[in-house]
RNA sequence: GGGCGCAUAGCUCAGCUGGUUAGAGCACUUCGUUUACACCGAAGGGGUCCAGGGUUCGAAUCCUUGUGCGCCCACCA
């Protein structure tokens, strides 16, 4: 009977793709074709990257996180399902396709190629982004379910928003309203208030007089916004101020007709800051709009155009610039004696995340989510479900309580819901879920519809279909459920909804996270997952993010060519901890390489010794002889039931760790070696081997498939059972 | 302004609800070509666990103050 032989050293790259092909042949990465096991089930969506590249070491990350914590609940007998998907990332997918567009020399994508050929290009774009994606998703072992691929574009996914939208517009908690949103001129669309970034910048705050006989001096670091001015807001107990109150006055900026301005009082005002008093701006300031919103007697004068360039109100400066206008007004305020003071500050400005360029605050009509609206036959709001689900739980069940691992997320999870504003959902580009709603001219109404061309159900005109996109987040958090059936496919939903576990990073906390709970909570009484596990993120051995820009980024597809999958998987999760982020950086690879053919050579070493037909049949725990066999049975129990524990934990580096140190220092360099001049060690070689394959096999995946399939093994080590310890080990320790 | 996190060996980091000589990887020193592995083995050096104060029989671990670094939110008055 001959021995089993192995190379070497373990070649990664001569394996990996056929196992993979024989896992996705298997069928196992569906749990409907799991073995029949009753553990119940353990269901993961996948956070779906965006079409507008390819994959980084993040989602790298990402994919060893999830794939670690399904394997392992599939092979504790859990019917294990993880969604695979990709996002259309709307505005993002856009501004990358017009920029490169730019690059190739096109001025005005929009203009040039029209609304269907500018979609033609970013569908070309977002299906070869796609079909990259899904072929790294593969390379990195993940063991998803690849027939309910989903993508947040495709028919059922479109069909969930349109019919979650139609939901909330019956319920009128989707309304259409005149408010100040944040505009990106160069993107020529509104973006979310998270979608901003606040970025510092010098600037110069001026403090001046409207005209000589104005009684309270006003400070701005924006002088032409108060062309728009229309009062001036106090603090109502505010000594100075009171008797102003209510009082009207004319001013004259010397660019337009007369403005009027009124003194109204404010608790927002605060009394010690600059002169205490705030010119106020209602069309070009989020705060001023909610002043115009309580004060009735105000109006509200827009200045500034889409185009960022100033409006007809703005008098003489009309078609001005901002900063034009600015230095002319300024100038205009020295020659008249108004100028009080011009100091130089630091502020910050908000910027667009997509398209760069600073944002301005103008008001117009949009979509809103109303997240402080009572929900029809609710009683709560959407802010009260966002906030339930993580703290009483959903509908106070304690078990529909979202757990989010680590808990300082919690918070400021919590804190951010407090300053939640109404969610402006519609965004003035053509990539996305086109709005579905049209507009009857003649009836003054709008009404839901999907058609293109729709007849106003009331009086038959014909009605504009409203031409504007949703937000991207608006299908993001509909994910965990579009995926699974909703609403078409009640029998999938009910069988694998709500999820057991999510994992992202903290940077889409409240993008992603939140909106599922919102989208969740309201659309199917429930949550959208139970367990939430927030990772950092993984930066460069300097400290550095990895970015295009500085050139530092790593390559997964490199990484995985030089070293394989299982070593790159198992640097991603040894050093990290939840919410920390982690340096990244080719020494620990390689020190996970060295790892992984550590593990191959022990096995090498065993199958060297032992006959083939042996090792096949050994299963079970065996008898300790000498006080070494014992020493290592009972460590290897305690292993199992630390890796166990930890994992259960979602302690992912920790585990590892303990796995690591006990297969290195215990089994290889004390065990073997004894087991090379003491005879009789076979059993617990095999046993021991066979144990630490089914241990690690979470985090790496290919190369104990490989070790397993050499051990003659007819069953993929894949749905293998997690080990445990049995009655052995207490008669054991009797000895 | 409000909130949060981090500070442990040269470097990157583990150390959960406090309990024997504080750990790992990489790096370093010396030795070793013993047929599993040099992507290796053996031995070893290296830490006042940021600082001060406190709780305790006992603290890297809990409390408090401070210092340094980082992040989030608010803010364009």
């Amino acid at each position: 009977m001959a021995n089993i032989e192995l190379s070497k050293a373990y070649e990664a790259k001569e394996v990996e793709d056929n196992i993979y092909k024989k896992w996705e042949e298997s069928g196992y990465f569906n749990p409907d074709n799991l073995p029949s096991q009753s553990e119940g089930k353990f269901v993961v969506c996948m956070p779906p990257p965006n079409v507008t590249g390819v994959l980084h070491l993040g989602h790298a990350l990402e994919n060893s996180l999830m794939d670690t914590e399904l394997r392992y609940q599939r092979m504790k007998g859990k019917r294990a399902l993880l969604i695979p998907g990709t996002d259309h990332a709307a505005v993002a997918t856009q501004a990358r396709v017009e920029g490169n567009l730019r690059k190739e020399g096109m001025l005005n994508p929009r203009q040039e190629l029209g609304r269907e050929g500018l979609l033609n290009k970013i569908r070309e774009y977002a299906e070869n982004s796609k079909t990259t994606i899904l072929s790294q998703i593969r390379k990195m072992g993940t063991s998803c379910d690849w027939s309910r691929l989903a993508y947040t574009f495709d028919e059922p996914r479109s069909r969930a928003v349109n019919t979650l939208f139609k939901k909330m517009y019956d319920d009128a908690l989707i309304y259409r309203g005149y408010r100040v949103v944040n505009w990106s001129v160069k993107g020529q669309s509104t973006c979310s208030d998270d979608e901003l970034v606040y970025q510092p910048q010098k600037s110069k705050l001026y403090t001046f007089k409207y005209s000589a006989d104005f009684p309270i001096a006003i400070a701005s670091t924006r002088p032409e916004t108060k062309l728009g001015d229309v009062a001036v807001a106090v603090h109502p107990n505010d000594e100075r101020y009171q008797k102003y109150i209510g009082q009207k006055f004319t001013i004259d900026l010397g660019a337009k007709e007369k403005q009027t301005i009124t003194i109204i009082a404010d608790e927002a005002v605060d009394p010690k800051y600059g002169t205490g008093a705030i010119g106020v701006t209602p069309a070009h300031s989020q705060i001023d709009f909610e002043m115009y919103q309580k004060n009735k007697e105000i109006s509200i004068v827009p200045v500034i155009g889409k185009d960022g360039k100033m409006l007809e109100a703005a008098g003489k400066y009309q078609g001005f610039g901002l900063l034009e206008a600015r230095e002319k007004l300024v100038e205009w305020l020295k020659e008249n004696n108004l100028l009080i003071k011009e100091e130089d500050i630091e502020n910050n400005i908000g910027t667009s995340d997509r398209f760069g360029d600073v944002v301005e605050a103008l008001p117009m009509e949009q979509w809103f989510v109303d997240v402080n609206k009572i929900i029809p036959g609710r009683n709560k709001t959407l802010k009260d479900l966002m906030r339930e689900a993580v703290t009483s739980g959903h509908n106070n069940q304690e078990e529909k309580k979202i757990i989010i691992n680590p808990d300082q997320f919690h918070n400021i999870y919590l804190h951010w819901i407090d300053n939640l504003r109404d969610w402006c959902i519609s965004r003035q580009i053509w990539w996305g879920h086109r709005i579905p709603v049209a507009y009857c001219d003649k009836c003054q109404k709008n009404f839901y519809t999907e058609e293109e061309s729709p007849l106003c159900p009331k009086c038959q005109a014909q009605a504009r279909r409203d031409d504007d996109t949703l937000d991207t987040w608006f299908s993001s958090g509909a994910w965990t459920f579009s995926t699974l059936g909703w609403p078409d496919n009640k029998e999938e939903l009910n069988k694998f909804h709500p999820t057991e576990w999510m994992q992202m990073g903290y940077e889409i906390l409240f993008f992603w996270m939140a909106r599922m709970i919102l989208m969740t909570t309201y659309a199917l009484d429930d949550i959208p997952f139970k367990n939430v596990y927030i990772h950092g993120i993984l930066r460069a051995k300097d400290g550095r993010k990895f970015s295009k820009s500085l050139g530092n980024g790593l390559d997964p597809l490199e990484v995985i060519n030089q070293y394989g999958t299982d070593a790159l998987r198992l640097s991603l999760m040894k050093g990290i901890t939840p919410g920390n982020d982690a340096r990244f950086y080719e020494e620990k690879v390689e020190a996970s390489r060295n790892f992984v053919n550590k593990l191959w050579n022990i096995s090498r070493f065993i199958l060297g010794k032992i006959e083939a037909e042996k090792v096949k049949n050994i299963k079970e725990r065996p008898e300790a002889k000498t006080l070494a066999d014992k020493w290592l049975l009972n460590k290897l129990d305690g292993i199992i039931l630390k890796t166990t524990k930890e994992l259960d934990n979602h302690n992912f580096s920790l585990a590892a760790e303990i796995l690591y140190e006990f297969t290195w220092s215990d089994f290889a360099d004390w065990y073997l070696e004894i087991a090379k001049i003491e005879n009789g060690k076979d059993e617990i070689l095999i046993y021991t081997l066979k144990t630490l394959l089914k241990l690690w096999h979470p985090y790496i995946p290919f190369v104990t498939e490989e070790i397993w399939n050499k051990l003659g093994e007819e069953k993929m080590l894949l749905i293998e059972k997690w080990p445990t310890v049995g009655k052995i080990h207490e008669n054991d320790s009797n000895k």
